[in-house]
DNA sequence: AAAAGAGCCAACCGCGATAAG
DNA sequence: GCTTATCGCGGTTGGCTCTTT
């Protein structure tokens, strides 16, 4: 049988590392390679259980860590990836080099969720849900209207979150043929920008490409590359993937 | 200037998968 | 084949810092 589980034993630290803990783990890690956890902070002279010293190793002292702010191509590829593999945090910290799953969960929760949420979009499944559906239609209506630029002249559209907006994805559908046969998405994104009175195109900023479309019944391909290690659910990722083999959205809002 | 609230992030917790005995 | 430890993951929390009142 295996040795007994130290990790909650009294005496470990728990907590904020200290310099001189980092210092000790790095100097072991450097020394010894990373090895078997559990043995690592008695070898190393820390009082620490050895998930502790993997996790501080994994998402902090790994030299080829890359620290400070996200760059805006690393966000908007945040938000794709999310969008086809939902909070699977490795497999999106897999896709950015230099960053931890940890670091890219914490910035979806701080940051990107947030900026989602403000620009109307449902960040759990990324979907639209706060257009003004009439706003829409009115800007939809006449080319020859100036469309939702009138509405910003109005002033603060304030945060009305009750206002019911309406727009479609493969997923969701809609009966409104009107909306369906709509598929200007700068229109759309104007409409945000109106809506949430933010600064010029946030949306484009967050390169979204916010395309509505007549929901269709996608042709799939199990694509089984991604399956995550551990994880029994689900044991396959799914992807949309098109004829030609590349892969298709999974939802119109993300091209 | 102080208090309260919000935001951020490192670290912990619990669970499932896998490996080892 | 069963039991148990270890690993790795996602979710959650605690505490620090910054901003607002």
């Amino acid at each position: 049988m295996r040795k007994s589980c130290n990790c909650d034993k009294e005496g470990t630290n728990k907590g904020a590392w200290s310099k001189q803990e980092d210092q000790k783990l790095v100097d072991y890690i450097r020394t010894n390679g990373k090895g078997c956890w559990r043995s690592i902070p008695k070898a190393a002279g820390l009082h620490r259980g050895g998930k502790s010293c993997r996790l501080r190793w994994i998402n902090y002292l790994r030299p080829d860590i890359k620290r400070g702010d996200f760059a805006q191509d690393e966000e908007d590829l945040i938000i794709k990836l999310h969008a086809l593999l939902g909070n699977r945090w490795s497999l999106i910290a897999g896709r950015l080099p230099g960053r931890t799953d940890n670091e890219v969960k914490n910035y979806w929760n701080s940051h990107i969720r947030r900026k989602l949420i403000k620009i109307g979009i449902d960040p759990n499944n990324h979907k639209l849900k706060q257009i003004n559906h009439h706003r829409l239609l009115q800007s939809t209506g006449s080319p020859a209207s100036p469309a939702a630029g009138t509405a910003s002249s109005s002033g603060s559209m304030n945060n009305d979150h009750n206002k019911q907006y309406l727009i479609t994805n493969k997923n969701l559908g809609s009966n409104d043929d009107r909306i369906n046969n709509y598929n200007n998405s700068d229109t759309v994104i104007r409409c945000l920008e109106n809506e949430t009175n933010i600064g010029l195109s946030t949306t484009r900023q967050l390169n979204l490409d916010l395309n509505i479309a007549i929901p269709s019944t996608p042709r799939l391909t199990l694509v089984d590359n991604e399956k995550p290690k551990q994880n029994s659910e689900p044991t396959k990722i799914s992807r949309e993937v098109a004829m030609d083999g590349e892969p298709v959205p999974t939802l119109l809002l993300f091209g």
